[in-house]
DNA sequence: GTCTATACGCGGATAGAC
DNA sequence: GTCTATCCGCGTATAGAC
């Protein structure tokens, strides 16, 4: 169901203070302030917060999905783990940016963990992921880099370096992890 | 400065609250249930909810300076580091049953990255992570390896792994993740 | 479809009595 | 240390105007 402009306002205004704040330090009242209308108006618009959350997510989800529909095109399974890796360090970089909390708020990682559509898609990405392994040992690999890719570009530790750097970076590491070539 | 008795028993129940709900999703009224007082009488021991967080995240740290403590007792920075590794998947497997959010938590993430103990003590595990190295990779990879071992134990991939397992798994990744021998 | 007005309950926080 | 009472802001919710 596609979101109608209003909705998308909300939203959009939504997806800026969720970064900055928080989703539980986001209030409807400063959403409704950043759009210019009223706490009811934007209620009129979702039923409740946590619909505003979803359409969030889902929006987040799309763009993962994207990548997964580049990745999948390829004609091999470690073809198309190779250029996964590429689309979610360039995902992560991103993110990076905003003050971002977005993806390890609570709110957020509870829709992506019990809502169906949401395993849907992170199974499909552990599956392009592990390529054609199989065994315990590739399903912590993928864990472990999905992992490491989201989280190093919030890391202190990185903070100083420039987005092509850090970009270079994570996909020369992250192949590394995995074996593959350069 | 100790916690006194009646502040003990509340950053307890905090602790508990928090890994099941979020910090944002626990109120106080929930903690003084738990506790069995009023919230006002949460409200003496500690004056506001940011002082509980503040009490949770110092026990939390507490727990990494004394894996750094053993870890920079090593006679080589190398030793260190594998030692390091140990204390870092030991810490994280104990995590992955509290639901857990907590150090994902952006209130909890905010306290790391703003108060400078915390921020010390992160600039310790990094050199130790670092071991004699420090160009641009390294940082970049110490990063990822904090954000690995971090993130994968709450991965759905991994929900099925028994703790022995998992333990075994992360360490053994880590180390090739560093060029290390098992 | 979009908005205003208004009300209810809850969570964070404070004042002051015991 | 704990309580009662109270204040304010926010999320939820409804009725109705444009």
């Amino acid at each position: 169901m596609p979101l109608t402009a209003a909705q998308q306002r909300t939203v959009n205004a939504a997806v800026d203070l969720f970064a900055e704040h928080g989703v539980g330090g986001t209030s409807l009242q400063m959403i409704a302030d950043a759009v210019g209308v009223t706490k009811a108006a934007v209620y009129h618009q979702f039923k409740t917060k946590e619909e505003i959350v979803l359409a969030v997510a889902e929006g987040e989800l799309a763009r993962v999905e994207a990548a997964l529909e580049i990745a999948e095109a390829e004609a091999t399974p470690a073809a198309a783990r190779d250029v996964l890796l590429e689309q979610m360090v360039a995902l992560a970089i991103e993110r990076r940016h905003m003050e971002s909390t977005l993806l390890s708020d609570p709110v957020i990682v509870r829709f992506f963990a019990e809502h169906e559509p949401f395993r849907a898609v992170m199974g499909r990405l552990a599956r392009v992921l592990m390529a054609d392994e199989r065994g315990r040992e590739a399903r912590v690999r993928a864990a472990m880099l999905t992992a490491a890719i989201g989280g190093a570009v919030m890391h202190p530790l990185v903070a100083e370096l420039d987005d092509k750097t850090l970009r270079t970076q994570l996909l020369h590491l992250a192949r590394s992890f995995l074996d593959l070539p350069d």
